[in-house]
DNA sequence: ATATTATACATGCATATACATATAAAACAA
DNA sequence: TTGTTTTATATGTATATGCATGTATAATAT
């Protein structure tokens, strides 16, 4: 194995090609891919909180507390400050929020088995294994 | 293979923690690994352009545009218009940037190796496999 | 009980990302 | 040659990213 090519900007290639995909395929409800992963642990979850939230989608504290706006702001999420906790704050999906993300979902549904077409069975399962190594190894 | 697991998040979560991972070591030098992507294609081509650079960072147009301006800004890399065609305007290292960029180097094959101590050599070879078929397939 | 430390979330700053669109120059068509 | 199209780059706007730091609340120590 030499390291001519550098791991980190093949990832990064990566990843903006494939979110441009998704990307794309999402624009018809006006909804990023980042805000979708964020509508979807919330509808999982029920309820959550910032904390949980950068736990699952393996983000910054401080880039979820900005991610979240636009959905805050848009009324998709709801805040409830923790009752037993001063220092949280509950979210949750509102109705709406709910809406669009089952909205979404298809759409999503559908993203995936297009991207499962195009890179096939070997390197799909490859993405999701080396997703959870550097999770594994890179996340503190 | 079944899709529940979202390719785009495992995508953007691994893309996100080897980023921190390089941005860590390159800190030193006060440089982002994008940054040092352009220094290093720049300093294989020589001279080069914005077109070109998008082909070989596989990056958008207008990210591209102003991801140069801070290196511009600070020096490292000076605009030649191209004296054949007017629209173009090439691309090379200044005297800083040059040495900024070997500077940088053995930082980043340093962190390449850590890298492919920590996920090991089958991964290794996926990432970079993996970069590959998403150009193919994705790679307008 | 009060001082200290830890935790949860927010803000300042700088860079990253890309769509829609603008501008300017080159290539091409009539 | 002039009008049209294509190409190369830039700008407006909005979201994404994360480090350093701030603020408020909870937990812990003395």
């Amino acid at each position: 194995m030499n390291t001519d090519y550098c791991f980190n900007l093949a990832m990064r290639k990566s990843s903006r090609l494939i979110t441009q995909f998704y990307e794309e395929r999402l624009s018809t409800l006006d909804l990023k891919v980042g805000q979708f992963s964020i509508l979807r642990a919330t509808f999982f979850k029920g309820s959550t909180t910032n904390k949980e939230l950068q736990d699952i989608l393996v983000i910054d504290q401080t880039t979820l507390t900005r991610n979240l706006k636009p959905l805050i702001r848009d009324g998709y999420l709801q805040l409830q400050p923790d009752p037993e906790d001063g220092r949280i704050k509950n979210i949750s999906l509102s109705k709406s929020g709910k809406k669009l993300y089952l909205k979404a979902l298809p759409i999503w549904e559908q993203t995936q088995k297009e991207v499962l077409n195009k890179i096939g069975n070997k390197q799909a399962q490859a993405v999701l294994d080396m997703s959870n190594t550097f999770v594994d190894v890179f996340k503190k």
